[in-house]
DNA sequence: GTCTATATTAGGATAGAC
DNA sequence: GTCTATCCTAATATAGAC
């Protein structure tokens, strides 16, 4: 998520989103952490007070980055459509290059929803445009009538939720090969995009 | 999940239940369980050895109980979409029932695939038979040619996506009413199937 | 079978030397 | 800023009385 490695406070922030993404913040332990970043525990604390406060801004930073992708997108001036698809690509491409990030999301989103919504306010993003663009685009005719929020709802989980479910996929339907995995994972921008295509196109 | 609460080890199944649903094993502390059941954790110790062992048996009861329903419904003689269809209502209503499940199995899966692994194998499960059903209403033109695995994702993930998600839902699409929260997610029996006919309908 | 009391360990946090 | 050593609390687990 970040690159340079040079200060000790930007190789704690990498670990620690490693370990996090990777543990969730129950699972996480300090220890870990400082293993992770070549340092120790004590460090940690010197420049992140507490394992909350650590927490905190990696889950920020995360949030910011995943959370206002699609919304970009949308604001182009594209036809609905083409808009719908290049959010399709932008949003897997986003998971292909991290796919544990499904799981983190909603695993810190459920243990303590208090803590993603301040976060949401934080970063000031809104949805209310989004679902705008897609009232218009069924006013115009460009495809069927539903409740944006379902059109919404559908889309994220058509992308998201295979990532999130990834070890129940790669076990049942491909005996825990990787390569096969991960093939079908990245067949998944094809397949969501002329998924959903079919199910707005209007009659 | 479990119904009578007469002797203790049903209470301390229950309660177990409760609170690993609710916060996942990392989550999850013996005195919450204990406190819950109604006993102390001495009691917890002498029934199930250790928390871990407590964890796997309500998580092989919870996938057991949740993993074959879609399977079930698939094998009966109606016409494909009909199945379809049933098999998205009857899911819609069990997770309506347990809206907890889907981000509680996302997370213990997450955390350690291998717990799961056992267990899928312990119940039999299997997805073949199912893949089956689908590749042979796709060769009779029933509906629309793809991978079978992409349409058992795509359903299940459009299920199971917006009760994982709930709180975000919740806070971003509805200022966190609850009443609206519920009302939407009872709208994804109607607006799935819709969803999912239109998109697997042959031209 | 159920409790109280206690042992044990793990893990977050701090003190203090360098 | 970084380390070693240590503290302290929380949490799992056990002993032993009833």
């Amino acid at each position: 998520m970040s690159a340079r490695k040079d200060n000790t406070e930007e190789k704690i922030l990498d670990a620690a989103t490693t370990v996090f993404v990777r543990k969730g913040m129950d699972g996480a332990r300090m220890q870990e952490i400082a293993d992770e970043a070549g340092i120790n525990k004590a460090l940690l604390h010197y420049y992140f007070r507490s394992k909350d406060k650590l927490f905190d801004a990696i889950f920020s930073k995360i949030i910011g980055f995943a959370f206002p992708k699609i919304g970009q997108i949308l604001q182009s001036d594209m036809d609905f459509t083409s808009k719908v698809e290049q959010a399709i690509d932008t949003y897997i491409d986003l998971l292909l290059k991290y796919p544990y990030l499904p799981g983190f999301i909603l695993k810190e989103i459920n243990r303590d929803p208090s803590v993603f919504f301040k976060l949401v306010m934080k970063h000031g993003f809104n949805i209310k445009p989004i679902l705008q663009i897609i009232s218009d685009a069924m006013d115009r005719g460009e495809i069927v009538c539903m409740k944006p929020e379902h059109l919404v709802v559908n889309v994220i989980g058509l992308c998201v939720f295979p990532f999130a479910a990834r070890p129940v996929i790669s076990f049942l339907a491909f005996n825990e090969d990787k390569a096969a995995t991960q093939a079908f994972l990245e067949e998944r921008k094809q397949e969501v995009k002329q998924f959903v295509l079919r199910a707005i196109e209007p009659k």
